[in-house]
DNA sequence: CTGTTAGCGCGTTCAG
DNA sequence: CTGAACGCGCTAACAG
């Protein structure tokens, strides 16, 4: 059985026109057909609905949304990084309210680009969203401004971009980094070294601000050679801890202020002990973001936890709460708590 | 500084018809300009685009995909779980594929639930994808025949549908399973228990018959009590590995068809361990799906590794290949490698 | 170099 | 109950 050539002209979808003359009547008796049917015999129905069927005719939505007052349904959605499990689940948050609202998501991945994230927006807003959410990649809000996307609403996740007044949704980013870093002193730690990500990101210059400050109302100081930023992913991130182990006086205690990070130290904690390091001389855990699999860890572990659904959920609340209002709202800022969760003491 | 009124009347987009007032110039000239400019003078683009920055232009790329001979741009893709870091991987590399044939993606989330599958589908035809990358939901082909996406070009991946003449890629499952149950054999193992997914679900089925072959093959019988299937999530798998643990005659070894129950499995297995449980008294573990911190394996491991970023790229050239195509092709099915990584011996 | 015309697919409005 | 006309935003083709 051949794969049946494209019904319409030229390879693209059948229209209406198609299926009206199918089924022997105008386009407009299928639009109301297709409407609900109200005020169209239901025999002629019947004739529409078996030319809709046949033809495999689906309304194209895009030509709908070019009507006025008609809306496109979509939301845009813009993150830093796909292959992080915790975007994809903020994603999934933002995707479940949004379809509460009758919405759907278009999700654009920015790999932490400016450039593309510019782009990306732009290509959104051609698209005719309704709506944005976005990961700002950096600091820079020009592409943000009010000039570039017009009244748009949107909502910041995450990160706040400063000189923008927008609508944000952020974690406390500096209490969870304070309590985690104040844990470790608690322990008996007293070198306790930092991987995180660099400060003109948002969240990382505020988490590095918590463990600074947990760090000096203890009277301890804050050891630049125990400082590792700018490292994006696992491999890096394990690189930075080795640098830190290596060294004359290694730390006694990590924190690590984001999930690839702990991730990164975790696996070269792995390696060493099974190069035959004693676990006892490597160092205690803090880590910003939950994780899989910490149970695992051969050292003491604890994890800032807190839930990427709910930051998601969060920020398409707000979005639509803005959406809805037709008064101009003030920008709020949402900072979800977090929990500091003890997996092994 | 308030935030400026949406500049179109109703709060929608700016269109081109303003933008042309503003610079005193015909739609055509702004429509000229923005393609590029060929034709128009210098100062008059020099206008024309000030005015576009001044309104927040945006092309309605809605309005001109319905032009004749121009195409959306957009390729639907549809995977069943954004959480799951593994089909964010996928979907990259789907994106990546795109970007570079000048497309971009529009993601959806089927949550295994076919009904959501026909819906998301329809909507993404709707918008006038070009293509469709899926992966299915179920074994159901209803939705995906031809009759319903025309003569879309569509690619399944991961799973296959039976009755489905579509282009497919697929990982070696049975090799795979075969190769993981094999080595856990070799090792010595001869009470291997299994922990995967139904059997209607395409790779359910192929990772159970790879398992199956590997026992049989070597004179070993599948022990029904051992084998425990339709655990999708974490929390489960860890329930189901703990059934088979506390049973009377437990297994020395476990095959995990899937990431989640192979993270559910070590879960289960770290917990008891800080309970108090011998790590040698617990079962070593085979997994399909490669997973961070596999390093930190308390017991003998081993994964099946292959790279869901592959995957998704592999996926998207087919498409694009059948895309570009004039003539029928015939559907055609890639199998992806697998290989057997031991972490642990 | 610039503007006018026409039509993409759809649905509101108004006529039959 | 059904159809024809119109226009949403955009641009190819054709004037000027």
């Amino acid at each position: 059985m051949s794969r049946p050539r494209r019904p319409g002209p030229e390879g693209r979808q059948p229209t209406i026109k198609q299926v009206a003359e199918r089924a022997g009547v105008s386009p407009m008796t299928v639009s109301r057909t297709l409407a609900g049917g109200s005020g169209v015999r239901p025999e002629v129905q019947q004739r529409v609905l078996e030319a809709v069927q046949k033809l495999g005719y689906h309304r194209n939505e895009n030509a709908r949304s070019l009507r006025p007052g008609h809306r496109s349904g979509l939301i845009g959605v813009a993150i830093t990084n796909l292959a992080n499990p915790y975007y994809g689940t903020f994603a999934l948050g933002v995707e479940e309210v949004a379809a509460t609202y009758g919405r759907r998501i278009i999700l654009g991945n920015t790999g932490e680009d400016a450039d593309r994230e510019t782009q990306l927006v732009a290509d959104f807003i051609g698209r005719q969203i309704e709506g944005l959410i976005i990961v700002p990649s950096a600091s820079s809000a020009d592409h943000l401004g009010p000039d570039r996307i017009g009244g748009l609403p949107a909502v910041l996740a995450s990160r706040r971009v400063y000189g923008l007044e927008l609508d944000t949704v952020v974690l406390d980013d500096v209490g969870g980094a304070y309590r985690g870093t104040r844990h470790l002193i608690e322990s008996g730690h007293r070198r306790i070294g930092y991987l995180g990500n660099v400060l003109s990101v948002f969240t990382g210059q505020r988490r590095f601000s918590g463990y600074e400050r947990a760090l000096t109302e203890q009277g301890l100081a804050v050891h630049p050679e125990l400082v590792q930023r700018g490292q994006q992913d696992v491999e890096s991130a394990g690189a930075a801890l080795a640098r830190l182990l290596d060294s004359d006086d290694p730390p006694t205690a990590i924190f690590s202020a984001n999930n690839r990070n702990t991730i990164g130290a975790l696996s070269e904690i792995g390696r060493r002990i099974r190069g035959g390091t004693d676990p006892s001389r490597l160092p205690a855990l803090v880590g910003f973001d939950d994780f899989e699999l910490a149970d695992l860890s051969p050292v003491p572990l604890a994890v800032i936890a807190h839930d990427p659904h709910q930051l998601g959920a969060e920020a398409a609340r707000l979005l639509f709460h803005r959406m809805e209002s037709t008064d101009p709202v003030p920008a709020r800022t949402i900072e979800l708590p977090v929990t500091l969760r003890i997996i092994r003491p």
